[in-house]
RNA sequence: GGAUGGAUUCCCGAGUGGCCAAAGGGGACAGACUGUAAAUCUGCUGCAUAUUGCUUCGGUGGUUCGAAUCCACCUCCAUCCA
């Protein structure tokens, strides 16, 4: 099977310029590519990851890949499919997310001698001359053109502003530049940067009369069309310190039965084969489908051990046994209890960050959600004393937040 | 530059002097049911030293016993005109 059909098998390409052309390209490793990340935070997220593992997917495949960083695009921002303008960052913040990036990204692909590169476009953007730009670049982009494009159409709703409106010719900038520069004849990116990599292409083309290909990778949505990888309280990050590999693991757990396969199919490197067996699975027997798409994912980004602790605290949780070890845990000293040596159950919920006020914490109580050690508190009066930590405390809310407390 | 309409709690959105911590919906959270899923039903949704007190309706100041609500100025947004 060649790189091509099996991306298209894993359901990872929406939408491409010339198929022949970049099959050729990708399946004989001839191609040089780039997928542009814009550090808008000071970690990858979900999203990234997809473009990460089409990266490396490639790269095994024998193509060169060129992570590009945008720290100069950041600067402007993308306005592709957004209702509201981006907040606007400071060089500083800018700077320091890129550092982030470029560490993380280390982590998932190969960039030794050769075998890839990371670039960042502050290096040219920042640089440009504004009239040069006019002129050069500027001469080949018809206005009437770009606002057809559908990622505008939210921002013609609500306003647009010129900065933003200049981004694709930033994007486009760049893909140019590369080209020049090493030879990099495809650019991927997310389904919603379609309209942005035409502008490449195409400057490409009226500059330089020369071809180069584009390629999306599918959005990865969820069964109600939402974009995964985001929760009420932001996105997934691949940061550990701002997910827990635990926290990514029960992320990935819980995703919709209509949307395991999907996911599996689309993030894992698992054979195919394995995964087409698992496509007549149904109902209860799914739930081992999102273990194993939680499992791998886990290892994945933070590494087989992470995930296997993750898997173990889970199922110690959830289904009995198992070992509590590693679970998520919270810490008390001394200065946590009051002077008759006792801490209420209230304090306690918000010292472990099950919540975010102690009226959240009573809600909590009085309805019956929370229990230590599976025994349920009615009361929120109650208290504990240090030697009620001397063995294993675990204090839970709900079904699926809870801390395991230790006296230190 | 001119005209008009806006800004309300996580989001949408009602409220036009006291009965307003603010209707309704969405989301989130908790309970029941389940498979750590979905759907459904129920509860709940500013904070705290908690039958009370404090902070919140774009910002600042004012009127009033009392302001999300009235007045003045300011900031931002949208639409139309130039």
């Amino acid at each position: 099977m060649t790189i091509y059909d099996e991306l298209v098998a894993r359901g990872l390409i929406a939408q491409v310029t010339d198929e022949e052309e970049i099959k050729e390209l990708i399946n004989n490793g001839k191609a040089t590519f780039y997928i542009g990340f814009d550090p808008t935070a000071d970690s990858l997220h979900v999203g990234h990851f997809m473009a990460l593992c089409l990266m490396k997917r490639l790269q095994m495949a024998g193509n060169k890949p060129i992570a590009l960083i945008g720290g100069g695009t950041a600067m402007i921002g993308d306005p592709s499919g957004r209702s509201d303008m981006r907040q606007m960052m400071t060089k500083e913040t800018i700077e320091h997310n890129c550092e982030c990036f470029k560490k993380q990204m280390s982590k998932f692909i190969d960039f030794s001698e050769g075998k890839a590169l990371m670039v960042n476009n502050a290096d040219w953007l920042l640089d440009l001359n504004y009239v040069d730009v006019l002129r050069e670049v500027g001469a080949h982009f018809s206005v009437n053109r770009m606002l057809s494009h559908e990622c505008y159409k939210q921002r013609m709703e609500r306003g647009l502003t010129f900065l933003e409106f200049n981004y694709m010719i930033m994007q486009s900038y760049d893909f140019f530049e590369l080209f020049q520069k090493y030879g990099c004849n495809m650019q991927f990116g997310g389904d919603d940067q379609w309209a942005n990599m035409l502008g490449g292409t195409e400057l490409i083309r009226r500059k330089l009369g020369k071809n180069a290909c584009a390629m999306t990778i599918t959005l990865l949505l969820n069964s109600e069309g939402k974009k995964m990888g985001k929760t009420q309280s932001g996105a997934v990050w691949l940061d550990p310190n701002k997910t827990s590999p635990f926290d990514f693991y029960q992320y990935w757990r819980n995703v919709a039965d209509a949307d395991v396969l999907k996911c599996i199919r689309m993030l894992t490197f698992l054979p195919l084969e394995q995964i087409d067996e698992m496509d007549s699975w149904e109902g209860s027997q799914l739930n081992q489908a999102k273990e194993i798409l939680a499992f791998e994912l886990t290892k994945l980004v933070h590494g087989e051990e992470e995930a296997q602790k993750a898997q173990d605290a889970a199922r110690a949780l959830f289904a009995g046994g198992g070992n509590a070890d590693n679970m998520p845990t919270t810490n008390l000293t001394a200065d946590d209890f009051n002077e008759e040596g006792k801490i209420g159950i209230l304090d306690l919920m918000l010292k472990a960050e099950l919540v975010t006020s102690k009226a959240e914490a009573r809600r909590g109580v009085q309805q019956g959600g929370v229990t230590v050690n599976g025994d349920k508190v009615n009361d929120p009066f109650t208290t504990f004393t240090k030697d009620d930590f001397a063995a294993d405390f675990v204090l839970k809310k709900g079904k699926k937040n809870f801390r395991k407390i230790v006296l230190k």
